[in-house]
DNA sequence: CATGAATGAGGCTTCATTCAT
DNA sequence: GATGAATGAAGCCTCATTCAT
């Protein structure tokens, strides 16, 4: 880890409390005041760090990215054993994230809702678009990888099955955000025996 | 068709015309007075029909899943043939709106926003809660069916598959609404070949 | 009592319900849609009988004043006696009305406040004077008579009593709005006891 | 004098800024705007030292009391002699500062409107109940002294005289208010003759 | 560097009044 | 005459941003 600056420790922990705020109140109804609060400085103080309210979301955004990410990297690079088996590790290791980002999940809705409507839309889509894009990469390896162990059918269609599974992995923790009642590994691991079973078995008639 | 009311009517041409706007602009940056604008009536009409601003965001929220509802029960009235048949079609035919629904789809961004941090929260959550609980009962339906019948395999966790299957289609769209040459309907045909034959063949060990 | 026409009846029945909104609401609170529900027609109707809220508004207070000038040429009328019995038994009469008039009072508040920065000062602020300026000339009457009569003291100084006491009963009821425990009636008896000596005793020293 | 900070020495500028603005509009009629500017500051400061435009106008309504208070106080203090006399010069000294008030009186009415009918009523009207409460003990006191001195008779309602006189004072400035030509010193002095007449002179029969 | 008092553009909402039916 | 749907002027208040200290 590099040694932080003094600015980019302060500049770090404003991004900290302005997420906790804007994942509480949405990116509108959040005050830059209870931001400075939060962050245990002065509101003149904020625009020392970032150039206005929408700068400061899109750290946020940037800072959230990151964070996913390198959780994402850890996760993938402990996953060993079969594609079927990384397949499912990486699964259960998503939705396992599930409990301790719930309370941060909102933010993620209203990176969305920036990205299709704020004046900040053409930044966020773009950084969505490469997310995805980067995110689909990942699987699509995983998924060619077994596809040449002879693990999976070779006729399988590898980008489409990557997007919808990065997309199905999206969703399930959106219905968990929905409701509480709602289990996302639950469903995520009745759905990959499925998915699996498809990528490997001989389809019948083709 | 019933007969409408003229309120009735009116009503209805006040959320089309407002439904245009949140999406363009969304909810915080669209003004009352673009919305009256577009609906070609005075700024205060508007509050002859609805209370506030949030109020007529939500009665266009409402309007957009009582359209959507109509659309996806359509599809799967016409759905025939076996259920593989039938849950390809319902997902063509859920893919295939894309094109019709593209600049409409960031209205669901804002709805998602809206039920993560505004004032209308719980209003939004319930309803989207709701709507999720009833797509995947339909989907479960289908399944379900797919296994009495035999075509598909007894040991299937019906509930996981259909929550799964529901995230993706909504996922795949998200993915087509940030990339441009993201072909949900491509990703989804590709992607059901594999789920159908998951759902179908026999897994080779279990 | 003249025949009203259908007109002005009607138009007595506007006025005796906004009276009664007005003194719940205030000028400004008042809605004349409340009125026009109140009275039992169309907002629009309202307009056929009055230019304005504010004509309305006049219009009540010209109301009001009528009824309380008939209702203390009645108390008048019926005086008989000496000159302090007849003094004693107008305020009686005047305090005596509290209580079915407490419930309208606040509209004297509101007139008060009409003529001192409404629209319509000036109109209201003359009736106020004139309506002083006839009352006070009724109880320098009475004052005159009785020192006519050798009952007061020659020397009093008619109009500064006259306008005094007209003062005190306006004020003792402004007392009794404010504090329910305030009994302007017994104030008043307590109060002309001591104005009446005054009047009718012959000076220690002057 | 005590040293007041900057924010109180700010906030007391702008209560006499909107005493000034509401004096002459009134509270319905008077923006926000107007006193900004008439206190030299943006429209946003305003909302720095009050909530709202009804707590600005309560603002007004202490500082007036308050004010009117502290000169009473000072008069009170000053006086010297007999009950007579003391209760003379009281008269005196409040009819004297009608002059002085004149041009603020309309506030008071504005009071008695808002203590009638507006949102803000219960505050007003308790503030009041206990300002008129607090000045009648003042001259119960006065009336207790001249019957104890032996001055006054003995039997003299002291509640009810009190209540009246303070009645007295105040709806005298009210006739001043409504009509120019009438002085309400004059009026004051011809009356108080009578009054202390009534309370030193012997019955002639009771 | 840090602060927070001051700012004013901007938008939602109200409601008296109008007028077509 | 009576109505009430439609109107838009008008004003309170919010809050991101600035800047003097």
């Amino acid at each position: 880890m590099i040694q932080l600056s003094r600015k980019e420790e302060k500049r770090a922990l404003i991004i900290k409390a302005a997420a906790k705020v804007f994942a509480r109140r949405g990116f509108a109804s959040t005050l830059m005041a209870e931001i400075a609060i939060k962050a245990g400085i002065g509101k003149g103080t904020l625009y020392e760090y970032f150039d206005s309210k929408e700068d400061l979301f899109f750290a946020v955004f940037e800072w959230f990215v990151k964070a996913t990410e390198a959780e994402a990297k850890v996760s993938i690079s402990a996953l060993g054993g079969s594609a079927s088996e990384r397949l499912d590790a990486l699964s259960d290791s998503l939705m396992s994230s599930w409990a301790q980002m719930e309370d941060m999940y909102s933010l993620v809705m209203e990176f969305w809702s920036a990205s299709a409507s704020s004046q900040m839309r053409e930044r966020f889509k773009q950084a969505f678009k490469n997310g995805y894009s980067d995110f689909r990469q990942i699987v699509s390896i995983l998924i060619r990888d077994g596809i040449e162990r002879g693990e999976f059918q070779p006729q399988v269609d590898i980008e489409s099955v990557a997007a919808a599974l990065v997309g199905t992995w999206d969703a399930l923790l959106l219905q968990a955000w929905f409701d509480d009642d709602f289990n996302p590994l639950t469903a995520a691991r009745g759905f990959m025996t499925v998915v699996i079973n498809g990528l490997t078995a001989t389809p019948r008639k083709l």
